[in-house]
DNA sequence: ACCTGAACACCGTTCAAGT
DNA sequence: ACCTGAACACCGTTCAAGT
C-alpha cells in the first residue's frame, strides 16, 4: 500500500524537512565545536545526507550560519519580551528582567551569540535585527511616559541599556568577569546590580 | 669577508626575527580576511617561509592567534591609559576619554577585538587581561576618593563602565548601531553621550 | 525536484630529511 | 638550531550524473 504519508517522512530518501534537520544538526555541533569549528560536511553527516545535499537548501556555509543567527535573534527577542511581560512592576523592573533574559540567553547560547553579533555574517536583514532593541525601546518609552526615566531621546537611552547588557553578556561569556555562569541566581544578581547602576547612575 | 651581522638579518635563510614577522603578517591578513579566514599557510607565504616554518615559533595556529590577542590587550591598555592621562579634568572626563579610546581601538581593530574577547582562544593569562579593566578601576577609585562617584565597591562600578563601553564597541563594530565609524568626531560624540548617561544614570 | 560521487583547490599538522 | 617537502586527513564548492 504505497500511500504517501502526509505527517511523517519515513520514506528516508526525501525526508522532506532537510532544511530544518540541517539547522538542528548545525546547532548541536555549534554547541560542541564552536563557530569556525563547525563544518558543513559534518552537519550533513549528522543529518544523514551526502555532503553536497545542504547546497539544495542553503547557497553556502555562510547562509546556513546566517539562518542560525536569524533564529537566534528571534529567540532572544521572544525571551526578552516574555521576561518584560511577566513583570508588571514598572519600567525599572522590566528593564532589569529584560537584561537578565538577555544575559541568560547569551550564557546558554554563547556560540550562537557569536554568530549573531560576530563577523561571520553580514548585518541581519532590516526590520529583524532591531527586535531585541525594540523590547528595550518600548520599556524606555513607557518609562519616559510615566516620568520614571529622563525625557531624553528614548532611542538614546535604549542604546545605553542595550550596550550595557550586551557588554555584560559578552564579557561574562568570554570569562572576563568572575561570575559563576552555572548558578542562575548569582547571574541574575549580577545583572540586576549592573542594570540598577545604569538606571541610577554612577555619580554622587 | 663572512662576518656575522649583529643588527641585521639580511642573510635571508635564517632571518632571525621570524616570530615577529609572522605576527606582523598575521595582523595584516587578519585585517583583510577576518579571523577564521586567516590561514597559517598564507601567513607563512606572506612571511616568505615554508608552511611548516611557523611551527618553530608557535605550537599551532591557536597559539599564533593567542599571541596576537595578547598584543592587542596590551595596546588597548596603553591607548586607554594614555587617553586617561591626557585628561586631568577629573574622573568623569577621564572615564569618558578612556571610553572613547576603547571604542576607537575596537573600531580600527575589529578583527583583533574578536580574537581578544571571542571564543577563538582561551582566557588571557592572569595578570594581563585585567589591564584594560585596571585603567577603569583606577579612575573609578580616584572618583570615589574625590567624592564624585558613589562610595560603592569600586570594582562593581568599574564593571558597569567596562560592560557599557565593551557592549557599545561590539555593537558599533557589528554595525548594529547607526554610527558612521569613519568619522572620529561623530564616534567620540556617541561614546561621550553613552558614557555620560551611565555616569549620571537613566532615572528621573 | 532532490540527492549523489568524483574532482579541485585549499586547509592544519606531523615527520623524516636536509643545511 | 632552523627550515623544507612529502604525506595525511580533513575542508568548501562545483558539476555531471543518477532516481
Amino acid at each position: 500500500m504505497p500511500d504517501k504519508p502526509l505527517n511523517a517522512a519515513s520514506d528516508s530518501y526525501h525526508h522532506g524537512d532537510l532544511g530544518n534537520a540541517l539547522l538542528a544538526a548545525a546547532e548541536t555541533l555549534l554547541h560542541s565545536h564552536g563557530p569556525g569549528g563547525l563544518s558543513l560536511r559534518e552537519v550533513a553527516r549528522v543529518a544523514g545526507v551526502s555532503h553536497t545535499a545542504p547546497y539544495r537548501h542553503f547557497s553556502n556555509k555562510s547562509a546556513l550560519l546566517a539562518a542560525l543567527a536569524q533564529r537566534g535573534l528571534e529567540r532572544l527577542h521572544d525571551a526578552m519580551a516574555a521576561a518584560a511581560a511577566s513583570v508588571p512592576h514598572g519600567p525599572e523592573q522590566q528593564l532589569i528582567a529584560a537584561g537578565v533574559a538577555y544575559v541568560s540567553f547569551a550564557v546558554s547560547h554563547a556560540e550562537i551569540m557569536q554568530l549573531m553579533f560576530g563577523p561571520h555574517i553580514g548585518p541581519a536583514p532590516v526590520g529583524t535585527e532591531k527586535d531585541a532593541f525594540a523590547v528595550l525601546l518600548t520599556i524606555v518609552e513607557s518609562g519616559i511616559a510615566a516620568g520614571v526615566f529622563r525625557a531624553r531621546d528614548a532611542g538614546e537611552l535604549a542604546q545605553v541599556a542595550w550596550s550595557t547588557m550586551h557588554g555584560l553578556a559578552m564579557l561574562i561569556t568570554a570569562n572576563r568577569l568572575d561570575v559563576d555562569v552555572s548558578d542562575p541566581a548569582a547571574l541574575a544578581e549580577r545583572v540586576s546590580s549592573v542594570a540598577s547602576n545604569v538606571i541610577y547612575g554612577l555619580s554622587r
